[in-house]
DNA sequence: TTGTATGCGTTATCAA
DNA sequence: TTGATAACGCATACAA
């Protein structure tokens, strides 16, 4: 175990220079850099991190909270998300720590013990619902934290979002430009808070093009097949207006909606037209669908980077403005749609 | 952040009486004790862990490396893999970290940056290979570790396990006992420490009865359903003897055994014999196959909280015949043996 | 039973 | 450009 003082003593520098050496101030000869780093090198010298984090106060650490097991088909998703993000972190030198909470009661005296402890510099926090409580006692309590999604509309922390008003907005929209004006949402479960902007983005659409809302046609449920397939059916089944066109925030949704219509003697494009948003999840690929789906994609993967990097970035020092960033999103036209 | 000078100006003591008391050392008059406790309480002290850390020369932090991205099908198993490790050393105060190496190249370069830098005071080894690198590299380098399975007759270190020898002998044994002579054997890829212990007790059990082992009835193949099937359709297609009884080593294995032999006319337990061992995964449920399969129990997830446990204690100075562990299994009948 | 002094390895402050 | 010194918060050997 090679430390600052080994490295001083083999050089004859004191303990200070060889550290300010090491860390590459400006206010140390380049002669002197050179040579400690290579003592350095040669004693196989690694700082020890908990002595350094004793004097800066900071654990080197961040983590992830997952507040309950992840269902069977989420299992495949989460494990990228932690790959993508540990990988993510370990390039800017930091650990990432998963940590599981027995129960979603506690969720938040975790935050509080790792907190309190000083074992953990920052969070990441995902699938924010509305006035999530998480973000409420993370910011009360000044701790760091970076966030997958968006919540307010001026945030003071960092985040990392697609604009999911644009995707309800975009996908809603080409619908309307191919002359639908029955147009169903089937969208993931109230509370979360990119299905509350989703559909902002679709009333809007409807809101400008002077088409109605209706109720009936705005459709709720967890992010399945399962609820594409079970919405799809009820719309059908039921009394009233049947819509043209859907509107699938997911692709597993969509999954459910053509299994749903094939029952119902329905297809895609000619009897209904559908859209999606595609997060290029690694267990629903579009091109297994039957029909290649047009709509808006952002590949949710490419989140992971961007929200190890604002988050440690801004542990850093970094100014809010460089911390916060709302990805674009394209729109690729398939063959899902059709004009009416 | 309160800190143990705060409670000792609070309260008029020191701050290594203070310390005492609340490491609940003997040599603390009870009443200062009980003081020390309440004032902690009030002034809502949590011990910084860094500055502990620093003068322990602990973490408090321990790991498990994931070399790969798990495959799929793997996934809701490692879902419950880290949160039962999660779960176990949180209630010995300990941080669990997952880190996910790059490529499986530099698993070994992860290990040694964070014992290097001491971020990680011991770490989780599971499915061994023979003669094992990373067993190893700890091993050389006194870094702690639990292992989960058995690699040598006289581990010096702690370790968690089942019989796996006692598995393969007491499947194959219960089929000898029926009757049984031409016994095939479907095992996992060989390398892995427990796919060459239940072989070992597959042969001793032939060698016991006096039967002859044969290769083309000792059949290999990743543990998936896909191996089950492969292995039995080409046990059955090929020329030569063919088997009465098979032995899967595990429940994946047996439910691919299932669909073959049911593709090439054959019923369990009428025409073959099966036995397997369930490892009670999360995925794949007895239950489910066409007959109740009998055979070995051992529910791997009861292996979390023993490998947590022996860390843990170990790391806290526990002698090793008390953190070294093969559990019992049992042997279940069910409907899938007939006796010939 | 309690307190004093020391050290863990690093970084920051200040003076040289 | 360099070095001596203090400090981070805690635990322990030793003294009282």
């Amino acid at each position: 175990m090679t430390t600052l003082r080994d490295i001083s003593r083999h050089l004859g520098l004191s303990v200070t220079q060889v550290s300010r050496a090491l860390n590459n101030h400006e206010d140390v000869s380049e002669e002197t850099r050179k040579r400690v780093h290579e003592a350095a090198k040669e004693l196989n010298y690694q700082p020890n991190m908990i002595a350094r984090r004793l004097v800066t106060g900071r654990s080197g650490i961040v983590g992830f909270v997952q507040p309950r097991m992840p269902g069977p088909e989420e299992s495949v998703f989460f494990m990228h998300f932690l790959a993508g993000l540990s990988a993510g972190f370990s390039q800017h030198g930091r650990q990432f720590v998963l940590h599981m909470a027995d129960t979603e009661d506690d969720t938040l005296d975790v935050y509080a013990r790792l907190v309190g402890t000083r074992s953990i510099d920052g969070f990441v926090i995902t699938e924010p619902v509305m006035d999530d409580p998480r973000i409420a006692y993370l910011r009360k309590n000044d701790v760091p934290f970076v966030l997958h999604g968006q919540t307010m509309d001026q945030p003071d922390f960092p985040f990392f979002d697609i604009d999911n008003v644009a995707v309800g907005y975009d996908l809603t929209k080409h619908l309307i430009d191919h002359g639908h004006r029955d147009i169903a949402f089937i969208n993931g479960i109230e509370g979360s808070s990119y299905v509350h902007r989703r559909e902002v983005g679709y009333r809007r659409a409807l809101d400008e093009a002077g088409l109605p809302y209706r109720k009936a046609f705005d459709r709720r449920g967890p992010m399945s097949e399962n609820t594409g397939l079970l919405e799809t059916v009820r719309m059908f089944q039921s009394e009233g207006p049947k819509p043209t066109a859907i509107v699938a925030v997911n692709m597993r949704i969509a999954k459910g909606i053509f299994t749903a219509l094939e029952a119902v003697g329905l297809s895609v494009p000619n009897d209904i037209s559908l859209v999606a948003h595609d997060d290029l999840l690694p267990d629903v690929m579009p091109h297994k669908l039957p029909v290649a789906v047009s709509g808006t994609t952002s590949p949710i993967a490419e989140s992971w980077g961007p929200l190890a990097d604002h988050l440690s970035r801004f542990l850093d020092g970094a100014p809010l403005k460089d911390v916060q960033k709302i990805a674009p999103h394209t729109f690729i036209k398939r063959g899902s749609v059709r004009s009416t």
